[in-house]
DNA sequence: AAGGGCCTCAACCGCTATAGA
DNA sequence: CTCTATAGCGGTTGAGGCCCT
């Protein structure tokens, strides 16, 4: 099969932007907004494919971006949403305000990465790299920690993306995150984003209130441990005023539902949940990838004694 | 000073996902 | 249902700058 091309090759240009084709593309966007990409160079004058014209703004023109050295704060974002997500640029982005994919990826890349393997830790796994040095041969590319895993795939199967960045949130403590969206409440953000903010403001804001609700990671070096436990009493969570104001969003609701099944349904009887990286149904879940989310559950139910 | 190697990061490439006709 | 256009993603490349000898 011929693919086609995204724009014809003929006379276009490659490489780096000028300036004065930046300010073509930003004064044509200014003036038109984003969209239309195929048929924009011819529009805006520029002898560029539309697919670099759209590269050239989301990574580098557009004016929400932040520019200069990732702050400590940053660095360990990025390090704990790596451990959950892997090398999924675009979704760990979503976490840090004003850095794009492409950046974090760079970044990952030319520092993080080494950064890790200077302190022996597995940049693809997280975990310590055994004495010789060498990866053991049973982490597979690709797998993050049993308890990482988990949450990830619970919070990926359940939730759409506000969800997953609270179960993000709550699973790492993080802060920066907060932060982040601290600073940014001032700009205009979807009205789930700002659900997310409020509660995850409220949880900073208020540690006591934290301590409930919170998915708590041993720390270590490496950022995760290969155990995670569930603190067992969701009740002050789910009766915070911001979380029960969520409920009261249709689109939320039933999110909200499967959330407090997820986060209180196991630990009634079992109220510290151990995972470990060796799960049977993980893998298997992992390799079926289109076993439906009832399936998942149904697992999950009926190996909760394996969590303790 | 020179030049070779290394590092960084913007830009590109190839692919998948999705929407709409 | 199929096809096409478009957007988006992650991996890779290569130009340019920096550092070391």
């Amino acid at each position: 099969m011929v693919r086609t091309p995204c724009c014809k090759d003929e006379g276009l240009k490659k490489g780096a932007w000028t300036p004065e084709e930046d300010q073509k593309l930003i004064a044509y966007l200014q003036l038109h907004g984003e969209g239309g990409w195929r048929t924009l160079p011819e529009k805006a004058g520029l002898k560029r494919c539309g697919k670099s014209c759209r590269l050239r703004w989301a990574n580098y023109l557009r004016p929400d971006i932040k520019r200069g050295e990732f702050s400590p704060e940053e660095d360990d974002t990025i390090i704990k949403l790596h451990a959950l997500k892997g090398n999924k640029w675009a979704a760990i982005a979503t976490s840090l305000a004003g850095r794009t994919d492409n950046e974090i990826k760079n970044y990952w890349n030319t520092n993080l990465k080494k950064r890790l393997k200077q302190k022996g830790l597995d940049p693809i796994t997280h975990k310590p790299i055994n004495s010789s040095g060498l990866i053991p041969e049973n982490h597979k590319p690709n797998r993050s920690t049993g308890s990482a895993r988990l949450l990830n795939r619970v919070a990926s199967k359940y939730a759409v993306d506000l969800n997953r960045d609270l179960l993000t949130g709550i699973i790492i403590g993080n802060s920066t995150i907060i932060a982040e969206d601290s600073q940014n409440s001032g700009e205009v953000d979807s009205p789930t984003e700002n659900t997310t903010s409020t509660l995850l403001n409220k949880t900073a804001a208020e540690p006591s209130d934290l301590t409930s609700i919170q998915i708590n990671t041993t720390p270590s070096s490496s950022g995760f441990s290969d155990n995670c436990s569930l603190s067992d009493d969701f009740t002050d969570f789910f009766s915070n005023d911001e979380i029960s104001g969520m409920y009261t969003n249709v689109d939320n609701a039933g999110l909200m539902e499967e959330l407090k099944g997820i986060l209180s349904g196991d630990t009634k009887d079992s109220p510290e949940v151990n995972v470990t990286d060796e799960m049977e149904f993980l893998d298997s879940w992992n390799e079926e990838c289109d076993l439906d989310l009832e399936k998942f559950v149904s697992s999950l139910d009926s190996k909760v004694g394996v969590f303790v």
